[in-house]
DNA sequence: AGAATAGGTAGGAGATTCCCTACGAGTCAA
DNA sequence: TTGACTCGTAGGGAATCTCCTACCTATTCT
């Protein structure tokens, strides 16, 4: 049913914009706060921010709060751990080859291990 | 003109898909390869998997190497990096089990994974 | 009740994504 | 040189993204 990756898929994408990245780093360092507040710090409609909110939301990176007619977004975490987690079996590949950026590494005899 | 975050956005929307992730998974447990030994793990056409790896080749993810008639992809792991450095600052919110405050935000204290 | 506030939703425009088929540029083998 | 092989690019179409303006519901305050 779930095809492949898809819960993935929505995580990076979710990550994939710069105004996204920044609502996280917004809740994260001022904590949980209503839709205006995040607005303020862009140059963009609020609608477009509650849209960016939502894809947020689908994604499982935030969760919203109802407080009067307020409704307080708050960063959930947990996704990013599944990013981690993701990243970990790649590690070796950039401590291991902590190579310069010279393209002589191709070259080195020693180098091919396939 | 936005050069902000431009960078994480081409990196993350590379890997925002299922097809990319899989890519660098057989670069990464099978060694470099040319385009046709990648392509056959897919169902779909050559030409598009090529789009797929200039997405990757665009966002420093893969690098090649021309030998013969064959370009020979290889894992690069670097930009990975720059992921795991983006994630650094969330790590505590998901180690960290909240500081109380919450009302539903943890209400099994026994959760703990080991 | 009526007005103001907070924020989600509808629908559209323009750009981008992701697949396809055709075709072009190099490279190797006969 | 001719032909086969590897791979990228051009261009198109359907879907999705990201912004917008209008509009809607829900809540709070007079």
């Amino acid at each position: 049913m779930t095809t492949i990756g898809a819960h993935e898929d929505r995580l990076f994408a979710a990550l994939a914009n710069t105004t996204r990245r920044e609502v996280l780093r917004l809740l994260r360092d001022d904590g949980p706060q209503p839709v205006q507040a995040l607005a303020d710090h862009f140059d963009m409609r609020r609608p477009s921010l509650s849209e960016h909110l939502k894809v947020l939301r689908e994604a499982g990176l935030v969760s919203e709060e109802r407080a009067g007619r307020q409704r307080i977004y708050r960063l959930e975490a947990a996704p990013l751990a599944d990013v981690q987690d993701w990243l970990h079996p790649y590690e070796r590949f950039w401590r291991d080859r902590l190579k310069g950026l010279g393209d002589l590494l191709d070259r080195m005899p020693d180098d091919d291990e396939t």
